[in-house]
RNA sequence: GCUCUCAUCGUCUAGGGGUUAGGACACGAGCUUUUCAAGCUUGUAACACGGGUUCGAUUCCCGUUGAGAGUACCA
């Protein structure tokens, strides 16, 4: 058998696209599972389309991810340079060689004239398609005119009759008849290839064995068969993976929500939690676990299991998996996220060790880690209000005298932790003949303002004694 | 319009000629609990339609419908 090279090859419009993120995934595990080569090849023939700094965003969201590639932009391999704009002697190489063989053939008409083609035929119900206006100019003609600067491109000679059948990994059999297969533009007036000359020559030149790609490229895939056909070459294996979805079940787009790898790492969301999602849309391993690692993605993955049908990106299930991936975390790891967070919130000042603590407590009820110090600000700063709702129905005629013992005995708590705070807020219970509910509410929101959290003895633990005593005092005077 | 692709709970999906059609998210109920989460138990909820083939189709075939994609000198 031969080797698995696979390549993911965007092109860099600024951002890392979740949908891509799936196809380099995909791309990558194949790769990883067969111990094969993964390539990042970047497509940039478009040059209307330059985005300043695109390409570096597109590895940096690719290496947060863990997908790191084997050969690709600052990583040389046998095949480079594996930046499209830098090959451009390559494809007019190859162009040539069509050109040479009667495969392809110059074309002069206008953006004009196709534009008006287009029309005519469309109001006429017909296919919109190149009417090979070009085709019968004679090649000595066309070198002529070619050559004393005549604007032209170069398209590809597409057989009249007969038809492409091809077996896709996914979809099985695929038969589409040439006489709707257009004389594709392989060479553009700009001198840059198409997609569809630069994509079929790279991947031949970097030896890919599987084109794993998004199912928007299924009907051209026909094209770049005729291409390696008139190449002669050798064809890969087709593997188009169904789409990624908007709620309405179009192709996710931005403007139905955030698309950028980017937008959900700056959310909050962990990279296990993602990536183990968007492998799961429109994949499975069959069994009924759904948390994984990406070893375990590796070890489980297979071109057999991907599904046809397109896959909504559903919000709410990445929610869950990101909880599932936080509780999973280490505390170290999460640290390492949220002191930056911390640091952006003016939290210079907590230590390394009470912000891990924070972190411990958590970390089981957090879905988005900004959550970490956003939905417990109790544990950085003296509350200054108290949560309405949680005074009418704790904060009851007695909670005074209550909280003014509990401070008293909390004062002789030499070992400041929640078991002697819990033992000591019992007895003192008892010594009211009140259930510990009486004093644990009052109590909770006196130290953190608001009716949730945390377990309250634990809570108090990492807050200590000082800040403990400190609220206390201030939520009597507040609260009366 | 033309071409291609797809079709199991609201969503992600398992399954596959005979099943109580399974799981997960979300939603509802309960348990647990000092609260909120988490966790556990549990409930509601699906084979698009019509023809075949077959003793029997959700499963195989054909059609219809619906949805999506492609239809550029964009990728």
């Amino acid at each position: 058998m031969t080797s698995v090279r696979v390549r993911f090859a965007p092109s860099p419009t600024g951002y890392l696209h979740v949908g891509g993120l799936r196809t380099a995934l995909y791309n990558y595990l194949l790769a990883k599972k067969n111990d094969g080569t993964f390539i990042l090849r970047i497509e940039d023939t478009d040059q209307s389309r330059k985005v300043e700094g695109a390409v570096e965003n597109l590895i940096e969201s690719l290496h947060w991810a863990g997908i790191d590639f084997d050969e690709g932009p600052g990583k040389n391999g046998n095949s480079g340079p594996y930046i499209q704009s830098q090959r451009l002697e390559i494809y007019r190489t190859h162009v040539q060689q069509l050109l040479d063989q009667g495969a392809a053939y110059y074309c002069f008409c206008t953006s004009e004239r196709l534009e008006e083609l287009r029309k005519r035929q469309s109001e006429a119900n017909h296919a919109t398609i190149y009417d090979r206006h070009c085709r019968g100019i004679s090649i000595d003609e066309a070198k002529r005119r070619a050559a004393s600067g005549e604007s032209h491109t170069v398209r590809m000679k597409v057989p009249i009759d007969g038809e492409v059948i091809f077996t896709d990994q996914i979809r099985g059999t695929v038969n589409i008849s040439n006489h709707i297969t257009d004389d594709q533009v392989l060479l553009k007036s700009d001198g840059f290839p198409t997609y569809h000359l630069a994509n079929v020559v790279d991947d031949h030149l970097m030896k890919i064995s599987h084109v794993i790609r998004g199912e928007e490229w299924l009907p051209s895939t026909p094209k770049h068969i005729l291409l390696y056909q008139a190449f002669g070459w050798e064809i890969p294996q087709f593997a188009h993976l169904p789409l990624l979805l908007n709620p309405d079940k179009s192709k996710l787009s931005k403007r139905q929500g955030d698309v950028a790898v980017e937008d959900y790492r700056s959310k909050g969301y962990l990279k296990e939690a993602l990536v183990n999602f968007v492998a799961l849309l429109g994949w499975n391993p069959g069994g009924e676990k759904e948390i994984f690692s990406l070893e375990e993605l590796i070890k489980e993955f297979s071109l057999e299991r991907v599904g046809k049908s397109g896959a909504v990106f559903n919000i709410e299930k990445l929610n869950w998996m990101n909880q599932q991936h936080i509780k999973l975390a280490s505390d170290k790891s999460l640290f390492e996220i949220i002191k930056p967070i911390a640091q952006s919130r003016g939290l210079q000042h907590v230590s390394d060790e009470y912000l891990t603590h924070v972190i411990g407590l958590m970390k089981e009820r957090v879905v988005l880690l900004p959550e970490f110090i956003d939905s417990c600000r109790y544990f950085f700063d003296d509350p200054i209000e108290y949560d309405e709702k949680a005074r009418a129905k704790s904060w009851t005629a007695d909670a005074p005298n209550y909280l003014r013992k509990l401070a008293e005995r909390f004062q002789l708590i030499t070992q400041f932790e929640s078991a002697s705070v819990e033992a000591a807020l019992r007895s003192t219970a008892e010594e009211f003949s009140v259930g510990a509910g009486k004093l644990i509410h009052p109590l909770r929101l006196a130290v953190s303002g608001v009716p949730n959290g945390p377990s309250l003895f634990h809570m108090i633990e990492v807050l200590g004694k000082e800040t403990t005593m400190r609220r206390i005092e201030r939520a009597l005077q507040q609260l009366g």
